[in-house]
DNA sequence: AAAATAATTTAGGTTTGTCTAAACTATTTT
DNA sequence: AAAATAGTTTAGACAAACCTAAATTATTTT
């Protein structure tokens, strides 16, 4: 079966809140797809009716099975796509997500499959985000934050949770991106802060807010 | 200014008919876009009021020069995903058409600059239609067959006539595929076959039988 | 040049996805 | 547990792109 642009941005949405909160409420949905709680209701029916969300009128919702099958494939396109602009066309990784919005939707499933093959499987995206396989399987992102790294062990960076400019514009300034090599010096248990020491960069202190935010593997 | 995508299919649409006709008609148009003649009607008065089409009523009708420049646009999109998804993804020249129906509409500039660069500036889609630059301008199809083609000129493959999986196995054999530059070296008349040479290949000959299906541009 | 035929447009309707405003239901506060 | 607030749904509209059927205009035939 074939779904429309907005069909898919609506499960996808739901995907990922489900993720975050466990069930989806309509308002939730209405600003993630960047329209009215009402517009969302008459969506859901049609999902309903699909039976693509378990929903019940003034109830929060979930996927249903097929529902989470079709979001993982426009999820798989997504990043797969992703993978293409930043490692083959030479995009950043921060310019990448609103054309993927769109080549997510392009149809063809032997496209996915011959360009899965092209870029060599890969199994995360560049914003380290894992890539579902085309039966929807993904790989344990098994990263900490800087708030659980051990000290004193060299980490590479791997994954910024929060991507907004200001987020970006702060990692910027203290010379932090995807790859970066650094240690967690100390943690200060007043507020949650942590030190860190990257090359040959003098130590900088980071707050728990931001270091919540920075994933990395040793 | 952005288009939706059935706009862009009826622009599209409309130059290739005035490639073929010269004006365009109402029914012509409706046949192209697979609707029917009373929907042209309704986007004619739509793209003449954003002086996309010279329309009258009752009349045939042509592109402006906006109009035209957006049909090259598209085309010129369609074309580069054609050769990408031919030399890149591995796809055979006779299956792409309708992806390239759809990416063709994925609105990023800066996707299609890239993906130029990627693709090494082709001249020729693996149809052996010409490709639209940034500018509109494409290169002229003056079609010549191998045998007839000057000596010592630089030549681009843009069209193969004889696509048996034979002819096929024997280009890829020689490394020449649409978009290959040659020159032909010399012309042995006594079974009219040629040498050519390719960047920094070897020099290697070519029967009259496989040269003849071979055509160029300079 | 009138009649017949073909092409085009208008009028009114459908679907998809959106909206606002009002009505309804659920949850939280007191 | 009643009132206040927050969240959700219904009702009625709108725009884009399509449709059919009827009316209009253009072209061809006689």
């Amino acid at each position: 079966m074939k779904f429309s642009v907005s069909e898919e941005n609506y499960i996808k949405s739901v995907y990922h809140l489900q993720g975050l909160h466990g069930r989806v409420t309509a308002t939730l949905l209405a600003e993630a797809v960047q329209t009215k709680a009402a517009s969302v209701t008459d969506m859901l029916k049609k999902l309903h009716s699909k039976r693509l969300v378990n929903y019940q009128p003034y109830k929060s919702f979930t996927l249903t099975g097929a529902g989470n099958k079709i979001a993982l494939d426009v999820i798989r396109k997504h990043r797969l796509w992703e993978f293409f602009l930043v490692n083959k066309l030479g995009f950043a990784w921060t310019e990448v997500h609103v054309i993927a919005e769109e080549l997510e939707h392009i149809s063809s499933n032997e496209l996915i499959t011959k360009l899965d093959a092209y870029l060599d499987y890969p199994s995360f995206d560049p914003h380290g985000d894992p890539i579902p396989n085309s039966k929807g399987k993904m790989m344990e992102i098994k990263q900490n934050s800087l708030v659980k790294m051990p000290l004193k062990k060299t980490a590479t960076v791997c994954y910024i949770k929060d991507q907004s400019t200001a987020m970006l514009d702060l990692l910027k300034h203290f010379y932090i991106g995807i790859g970066t090599k650094l240690q967690v010096i100390k943690r200060f248990d007043f507020d949650g802060s942590v030190e860190i020491k990257i090359d040959k960069l003098p130590p900088a202190v980071l707050s728990s807010q931001v270091a919540k935010n920075i994933y990395c593997s040793l």
